[in-house]
DNA sequence: CCTTACATGTAACAAGTTACATGATTAG
DNA sequence: CTAATCATGTAACTTGTTACATGTAAGG
């Protein structure tokens, strides 16, 4: 749904090939919009039919050929229209919270090894996101606005993993004594 | 992906037909794994298929007739199996994040506009979230542990609608000097 | 020697959305 | 009279994932 604008976006900062917006959506958007490789070129495909697209053939020797491809006019208005619109905010679908409405069927033992690894990944990405933080943004206020709103979409990242830290601190408070009172 | 297993924990407390189903996922579920009737049908044939629920006809005078599913011995083994893996973190893809990387192209005015919008129907969703948990869990303390767990999911969606606001917050800071700014 | 980086794709499948279809009853 | 509730579905489409496919070069 979003993937197309999300590429748009990329290109309509700098003209690219297919693999390295797949680098660039795996370093800076993965916390975003993450896309496969093969997702990426699909797309490419679709816009270059749609005449948003422009394709530039580069050959090269050493390593495999590429294509460059970059927004034509209606890309960049296709681009601003959407920008322009209210996006609907997405469903959140999150298996983990269908097991706390399975009552009787749980196993709270292996429960609590599930939270404690979602709880693991969690720091594990907060960190990431906090280096990220440290190395880039620690003079944020003196940067264009442009780096400070990329920097929000990190801070949203941010926000979003001490949340659910915070909420598995709740949880725990709750399914630790249950734990102990059954053996 | 997890519907199907969504759909067995709901069967599991309790056998229900298709329009049940719908109802107790818009209710209590739309947080956690938001299902159309439609959806919800063709994954019942599936299941019924799989030979993990069956179904017991219930014809009606005054109603359409309707078909009430309930859970095989297989439906509850496959329903504890799943319970005891450890679910992947869903991937989250928010279009508003997107256009956090769009630099110029963006008008700041609409973003603003969005921004605004975003909040509102955060708000409202933490105030539904907020009226429930006073009607109905204000006692938290003295309920048994597959209340408490309902209410912990509950909890997910107001840490993480308050997150939002937190994070809005801090846009705010960043946007609104540019756009006085500009004019 | 093995893996990673570079570079591009096709095909099959799974999951979710939207549109269409039908038909009775009840509440405002 | 109109909308909502009850009750069940089919079909087309979009989006995203996984598996398969190919081939060179550089680094450890």
């Amino acid at each position: 749904m979003s993937l197309p604008y999300a590429l748009l976006v990329a290109l309509a900062e700098k003209p690219a090939t297919g693999y390295d917006l797949m680098l660039r959506f795996r370093e800076r958007l993965a916390n975003v919009w993450p896309a496969s490789h093969q997702h990426i070129y699909r797309e490419l495909a679709k816009l270059l039919e749609l005449g948003w697209l422009t394709v530039e053939a580069i050959n090269q020797t050493e390593r495999p050929d590429k294509k460059r491809y970059s927004l034509t006019p209606q890309g960049f208005d296709a681009l601003r229209a959407w920008l322009s619109e209210v996006q609907p905010r997405p469903a959140v679908r999150h298996p983990l919270l269908i097991k706390f409405f399975a009552g009787e069927q749980l196993d709270l033992m292996k429960f609590q090894q599930e939270l404690q690894a979602f709880r693991q990944e969690t720091v594990q990405r907060l960190d990431h996101y906090l280096a990220i933080e440290q190395t880039f943004f620690s003079q944020v206020d003196t940067l264009p606005l442009h780096f400070q709103l990329q920097y929000l979409a990190l801070r949203y990242g941010i926000v979003s993993a001490q949340a659910d830290l915070n909420w598995l601190n709740e949880v725990e408070r709750f399914v630790k004594p249950s734990l102990q009172a059954s053996h």
